[in-house]
RNA sequence: GGCGGGAUUCCCGAGCGGUCAAAGGGGACGGACUGUAAAUCCGUUGGCUCUGCCUUCGAAGGUUCGAAUCCUUCUCCCGCCA
């Protein structure tokens, strides 16, 4: 595809739609003008190999970015993951082994590929050019100031509050600006909390004599609790190899509050006005399952969660569980959830107290702690809403 | 180099030498309700052969009838001053 000859200016604003930022203003049509394909870099730190949601947000734009026959550049930080980015962090974050590295990374490209295409991209790898001579460390040292580094929002909370700061932290920013300097990048993307870091960058490339990277940062996905954004450390994210029932079922479980920002960043426009905010959540749920399992696994899982939640039915494949017992034996249920389930003796004990275990449906009691074999051989057993499991014995 | 502070159960964070498996919050789990795994409310939240027993409070020793709470040494972290 030709680098589209669109209007550089009706080009940029597209481009910039729904970015929080791009700047400098008008620096990304001045860009588009040189009538040659920009190259479009973003810095991906391999600490967690699954791919978010949030994440998506930035490739999205990327993949719009190649869609106009830009090269989109992804840089894998092995070379700073020795270092780990302080973004947004309250703690040191701590440093990463090289073999962690190499297997995150190595299945990063792969999820990668569910949004990007193949074409117009380019992968390389930090460490290529991150064994820096002293005196070329030094250069780069000298191209920033303290000042302007612990001006950082992050760095200057951190100071105040007396929380620690490794050098090595105030590095990365002049690290990652080096990247930009070692791919020539013509325009860096990242979430807002990446602003700092993408500015810093620009001023770099300016030190080597470059011209200064555009910026562009999108908006940040909020995390399935609705509260924070999405992360991996906050366990409140939906990776995009999650299985399809994960991925509707989490998306369901949003708060309403929500709906809007999801819509926005992740669909592109807003549901339809008299849609109930369950159904809009239905929708939403169903499109993320069909764009990264595809339309029919959507409608599978639409279909398995209102069976199991909705109709308080039995999922379609229930696991089945052995347990080694004769049909005359006495069952003792702490043992037999436990290992079901697994979970402990213990918090079986609080379930079946609780009731919230149940056999084909009834609530078993907690007086019932014993039961002949005979009557749980091929009954269901549930452990809340939606955990199940089919006795067998063996 | 000097002085001081701290390490508690998944996380944060309280914990008079006994009544501490350890307050409170978060998270998680269960229940009720419902339009969903939303919201709200209630309950639970170390383990086990469970009216009792066992293992936890940075590590190792010690004092004591008895320690998360006192002492010693050690490891790690932080602040202030230089």
């Amino acid at each position: 595809m030709p680098v589209t000859d669109a209007e550089p200016a009706a080009a940029a604003a597209w481009l910039a739609r729904n970015a929080i930022d791009c700047l400098p203003v008008g620096a990304l049509a001045e860009k588009l003008k040189l009538g040659r394909p920009l190259r479009v870099k973003l810095g991906i730190d391999p600490t967690a190999p699954d791919i978010h949601l949030g994440f998506t947000v930035v490739l999205q734009k990327l993949r719009e970015f190649q869609d106009a026959g830009h090269t989109v550049v992804l840089i894998i930080g092995n070379g700073t993951a020795r270092v780990g980015d302080p973004s947004g962090r309250s703690a040191t974050r701590p440093v990463l082994s090289d073999a962690e590295i190499a297997s995150n990374a190595a299945t990063f490209e792969a999820q990668a590929l569910k949004i990007l295409t193949r074409e117009r991209l380019e992968v390389r790898f930090n460490a290529e050019w991150l064994e820096l001579q002293m005196g070329e460390l030094f250069r780069l040292l000298s191209s920033t100031t303290v000042a302007h580094v612990i001006e950082r929002d992050d760095f200057a909370k951190r100071l105040a509050a007396g929380t620690p700061v490794s050098m090595l932290e105030l590095l990365y920013p002049l690290l990652q600006g080096y990247d930009s300097v070692a791919v020539r990048a013509d325009v860096e993307l990242g979430g807002t909390d990446q602003k700092f870091n993408l500015l810093l960058g620009r001023d770099i490339q300016r030190a080597y004599g470059q011209e200064g990277q555009v910026i562009l940062t999108m908006p940040l996905l909020t995390g399935t609790d609705g509260e924070r954004k999405m992360s991996k450390s906050l366990g409140n994210y939906i990776g995009v190899s999650e299985p399809p029932d994960s991925i509707y079922g989490k998306t369901l479980s949003i708060p309403d509050a929500s709906l809007a920002s999801w819509y926005s960043l992740l669909v592109g426009e807003q549901p339809d006005p008299g849609l109930a905010p369950r159904d809009a959540k239905r929708a939403l749920a169903r499109a993320l399952v069909a764009r990264f399992h595809g339309a029919a696994a959507a409608a599978q899982a639409q279909e398995a969660f209102d069976r199991v939640h909705i109709r308080h039915e039995l999922p379609e494949d229930v696991p089945v569980f052995d347990w080694q017992a004769q049909p005359g034996d006495t069952v003792h249920l702490p043992a037999l959830v436990a290992g079901a389930f697994g979970v402990s003796t213990s918090q079986a004990r609080r379930s079946l107290a609780q009731g919230g275990v149940r056999l084909d449906g009834e609530p078993l009691t907690a007086e019932q702690l014993d039961l002949p074999a005979a009557a749980l051989a091929d009954r269901v057993l549930a452990l809340g809403k939606r955990r199940f499991a089919r006795v067998r014995l063996v």
